[in-house]
DNA sequence: ACAGAATACCTATGTACATAGTGAGTGACA
DNA sequence: TGTCACTCACTATGTACATAGGTATTCTGT
């Protein structure tokens, strides 16, 4: 259900066309919370059924196509509200580089470092993407935020931005953490001598 | 494919029934890949038949009722190596609390507030958890380790401890961020005197 | 004038997972 | 002898999501 909150959060600045909606869920929103397009269309479809969202056909090209735009309605703002209200399940524990750094003494030689090292890889990136956000939301450089603040009152401005920024802090220290993880699991295969140790273990 | 990664590793230390599968999966491998039961049993006849387990019927009461005890083939072995070697492409972010926290403007009075401390509940209990699991590791108390370092070298014993031992941390550690960053939530609410006001924002 | 790229907008299909059951055997006690 | 709780072993069903397409329309270069 958190993709359709997505997308009544990302709406709530607006009306956007189907298009304009993927193009920019996956520029905002999407950074904390991802889904394709595929997923996406269909969604809006069914939230438009559900009276969530109003839609309005409007012209593309000279052919007499259409796309079409569609609005939160009062309806999905309610909703919006409500699910900021109820209180959610914690999904469970679910996490492949935990995982296999719990059995690592069934990695290859070398197969393990080379793990750790591309999850370092992997969060120095994410950690970038994050404070990249956090430096358009400061600067006031993303067309998405200014949509939204444009629709606020100007007293609301700081508020909306801070907790944007809070959110995109997070996934920092997030990415932090996990580097600091990896590098520790690092150290601890050196002490173990295993950046070059051919041996085979595990072997019942 | 963790699912699968997750049993092997589990039926690396021995033969077990579906049933105690279940069971030792939720106790062990469950705390960093979590599956429930209906998940598991499909999947082990799944392995079966494509020859990463062999299975032996077990008989079960007095009226001649069997279970099937699962046993680890080479060829599952070879898997596991094979899963350790191969990088893995990560999850797109997709973070309910994350989402949430960027739009707290539409949070009704009161409700940020108490999502960040349930955000702080939920993570001191995981924490809690993995510390349990650790001490349990390290005092040799898991029956689960018990019989993985049964049917290993002793030489190997301190190796294999210290990979799962690692892999717990990283959950540790992950939870304190996690208690942290809720912590630095609630002084921005606090500063921004949302502990009380109340307001009813981001109505265009 | 036409090719190719880019834009705009979807659909189909399969799988992983959640949620919620079912039903048979055992042991213990009243 | 009945019923209760517990162990053991599954099954059914729906949804979220990934992966991989597809098809118009407009733009750009030559």
């Amino acid at each position: 259900m958190s993709l359709r909150s997505a997308l009544l959060a990302l709406l709530s600045s607006g009306p956007l066309t189907g298009y304009d909606v993927v193009k920019q869920f996956s520029a905002s929103v999407g950074h904390v919370w991802h889904a394709p397009d595929s997923q996406i269309y269909p969604e809006l479809r069914k939230m438009h059924a559900e009276g969530l969202l109003a839609s309005r056909p409007v012209p593309w090209g000279s052919r007499g196509a259409t796309k079409t735009e569609y609005s939160i309605t009062p309806e999905g703002e309610r909703a919006l509200r409500q699910w900021q209200e109820q209180p959610f399940g914690y999904v469970r524990e679910r996490d492949p580089a935990h995982l296999r750094a719990a059995y690592f003494e069934w990695a290859p030689p070398g197969a393990a470092a080379a793990q750790l090292r591309a999850h370092i890889e992997h969060y120095r990136d994410q950690r970038a993407q994050a404070l990249a956000q956090i430096t358009a939301l400061q600067e006031r450089t993303s067309p998405t935020l200014a949509r939204r603040l444009a629709a606020n009152p100007e007293d609301q401005w700081e508020r909306i931005t801070r907790f944007k920024v809070f959110a995109y802090e997070g996934q920092v220290s997030r990415a932090d953490q996990e580097i600091t993880w990896a590098e520790r699991g690092l150290r601890l295969l050196e002490e173990l001598g295993e950046l070059g140790r051919p041996d085979e273990p595990g072997t019942r």
